[in-house]
DNA sequence: CCGTATCCGTTGGGATACTG
DNA sequence: CAGTATCCCAACGGATACGG
C-alpha cells in the first residue's frame, strides 16, 4: 500500500517541481556519465537553447542534485557533476529512460491505441 | 554508458513531456494501487483542481498509460485504471516517490546548503 | 567559453461557475 | 458524480543580442 500523508505528498511534490523541468531528468542523466561542460551538456541535448538549459542547471544545483565549479582559466571553464544525493536518485531516473527504449514499440502502439478509442462513440 | 541517438532522446523527450505534468506521477501511482475514480483521485492529492486532474488524466490516458471506462449507472461512475503499459512503469515511478521519502532528510540538508552556497564568493 | 538580459509566444494550471 | 467552459495569471522556454 502507498497511503502517504500529507506532508509526505508536499515533500514529494518538491521533489517532482525540480525533476518535472523538460530537461532535467536528461540532463542529469548525462551528469550520471560524469563530469561535463556546459557546451558539453548542450550538445547531448539537442534541441536545448542555452536559457533553458542555464535555469535547469541552476534548478537542478538548488536543489542539492548537481554541483556548479568554476576554473578560472583563460576563457572560464565551468564543470558540471552530481552530487551523492544526485548519484542515488541516478538508478531512479536512468529507469525511466531505459523503460522508454526498452518499451519504444509498445508505448508508440498505446498511442496510437488510445487515439483510435478516441472516436470510438457513434461508429 | 549512455550515448543516445538522437531518434531515442526523441523518444525519450515524448515520454517526458507525457510524465512531467506537475501531478502525473502522483496520480498514475495512486493509480497503481488500484483503480478508483474521479473525485477519490481527487481526494488522494490534496492541492490539485479539477480542472488540473481532468486534464492529467487525459494526457496519461492518450499515453495510453491508463484505462478510463465510463460506468453509466444513475449518477455516472467514471474509473480509471493503469493499463499494462502504465503498470510497467510503476517501478520506475514509484521508485522516485521512495527515495522522496527516504531521502527526506538529505535532500532537505542539501537544499539548505545550495542556498548557503549562494553568496560564497565574496565572504 | 559561459553565461545574462530582453522580448515574446505557448502552456500549465488555479478559481469559479455551470451542465448531464 | 464527473466533468466542461471561461477567465486569467505565472512560468516555461525559444530566439536573439550582448557581456565578462
Amino acid at each position: 500500500m502507498s497511503a502517504k500523508k500529507t506532508e509526505d505528498l508536499e515533500l514529494i511534490r518538491s521533489v517532482l517541481e525540480e525533476l518535472t523541468a523538460k530537461w532535467a531528468l536528461l540532463v542529469l542523466n548525462v551528469l550520471c556519465d560524469g563530469p561535463a561542460r556546459f557546451n558539453a551538456l548542450k550538445r547531448a541535448n539537442p534541441g536545448i537553447s542555452q536559457k533553458a538549459l542555464t535555469q535547469c542547471l541552476r534548478r537542478l544545483e538548488a536543489a542539492g542534485l548537481i554541483l556548479r565549479t568554476v576554473v578560472s582559466t583563460a576563457p572560464v571553464a565551468v564543470v558540471y557533476e552530481v552530487t551523492p544525493l544526485g548519484a542515488s536518485l541516478e538508478p531512479h531516473t536512468s529507469g525511466i529512460l531505459d523503460w522508454s527504449l526498452r518499451n519504444r514499440e509498445a508505448i508508440l502502439a498505446a498511442r496510437q491505441a488510445s487515439r483510435g478509442r478516441e472516436g470510438r462513440d457513434s461508429l
